[in-house]
DNA sequence: TGGTCTTTTCAGACATTCCTGAAAGGCCGA
DNA sequence: TCGGCCTTTCAGGAATGTCTGAAAAGACCA
């Protein structure tokens, strides 16, 4: 009788690299858990079934339910149905750069968004009044940022992966294609200052 | 005699902002005092002690100098001293491109490059031996999209925050500008590919 | 309807992180 | 060396977060 406590054995290579995710995990953001099974479902061939997780992890079948479904939240893991079998099967997209796309437009959900909002309702609120006139100023500052940036991220979200990969690809050479149109457009003036004492840490 | 517990007064404004980076501090990886103490930094227009903080925000003395000391770790707050003025002042660079620059940099360091060393040397122990085909394949493809990412990372970091600007205000227009010069650069094949399976999540 | 297989919920045990007051440490001028 | 001022360390209480087994809920078939 097999103990139910120790996890099916996985390759060392895999083996490490749950490991690894999971320890990564806290900074990520997500718990160990979530971490390995995400870890386990990326280098699986196919779809596994949450029982199947759990001899390989070793783990509680509610905890991976739970994982899983944070993981459904991020949209990381799809489910899957075989027919005439009734259990959820789970895997990540085999197109690495749906997963990065999906990664990024999730954390700026969770992580930008919200800012974003608040700083405009505030600002929007506080334009009136004179008082403040520093903080108002660094807030709209961080504002028009953020804007700058969320949009050249829906830009580049938009690009189809070939062409997102010749803008990676580019890399330093595209200071050589902006050389050669060397104009700015239209900008926030106040993004544009730099100052010359803020160059040690 | 004024109660020590209850926090100096902050306008609507500042206080708006500094709870929210409060709240937001756990999705960013630190906790709640180190997130307002950065945000309190960040819109004063001069440096404060870090008295002056506890004396704003209402927490204890050595909570504020640990989270000064983490906001250190990440680079974010700079120590000043004013002369005959035995104590320290905080403040964040006045450039928020500085900023950015230094938080992407310090996220790198922290969320890519471990899980980009341990590939490079799983992969490299394990290239030798075929077992795990589908594994392998999946970390490497993990691996050099990785390092396609901080490679163009560290190519942008290098441009001066004009041209940075110049970029990012380009936007969706970077489309037309590699339609342009439509040819490919030497890739690794494997992150080339694009499947048509992976559309829907 | 009842029986089987599967997933989800949830209370509470366990673990980790956060925060504080008290004490220790460091620096400087007298 | 002492005393004042400022910062850091640290033990342990408070607050959060994680994980589990047991029970509930849901889905399907006969």
């Amino acid at each position: 009788m097999p103990d139910r406590k120790v996890a099916l054995p996985l390759s060392p290579l895999v083996q490490t690299f749950v490991l690894h995710f999971g320890e990564m995990g806290s900074r990520w953001g997500i718990n160990r858990t979530v971490g390995q099974i995400y870890a386990l479902l990326f280098v699986s061939e196919r779809p596994l079934t949450a029982d199947e997780i759990v001899d390989h992890l070793g783990l509680s079948r509610s905890n991976v339910s739970m994982g899983l479904k944070e993981l459904q939240a991020w949209n990381l893991v799809r489910l899957q149905h075989r027919p005439g079998d009734r259990r959820d099967h789970f895997s990540t997209p085999d197109d690495i750069w749906q997963i990065v796309r999906t990664l990024a437009e999730e954390r700026k959900k969770r992580e930008i968004d919200p800012t974003l909002t608040m700083l405009r309702e505030n600002l929007m609120q506080d334009a009136q009044t004179g008082e403040d006139g520093y903080a108002q100023d660094r807030l709209r500052e961080m504002h028009d940022l953020l804007e700058l940036l969320t949009g050249w991220y829906s830009d580049v979200q938009k690009l189809e992966t070939e062409r997102l990969l010749q803008l990676l690809t580019l890399g330093s050479k595209v200071q050589k294609v902006l050389e050669a149109k060397d104009r700015v457009m239209g900008l926030p003036a106040r993004l544009r200052r730099s100052k010359a004492q803020d160059t040690e840490v």
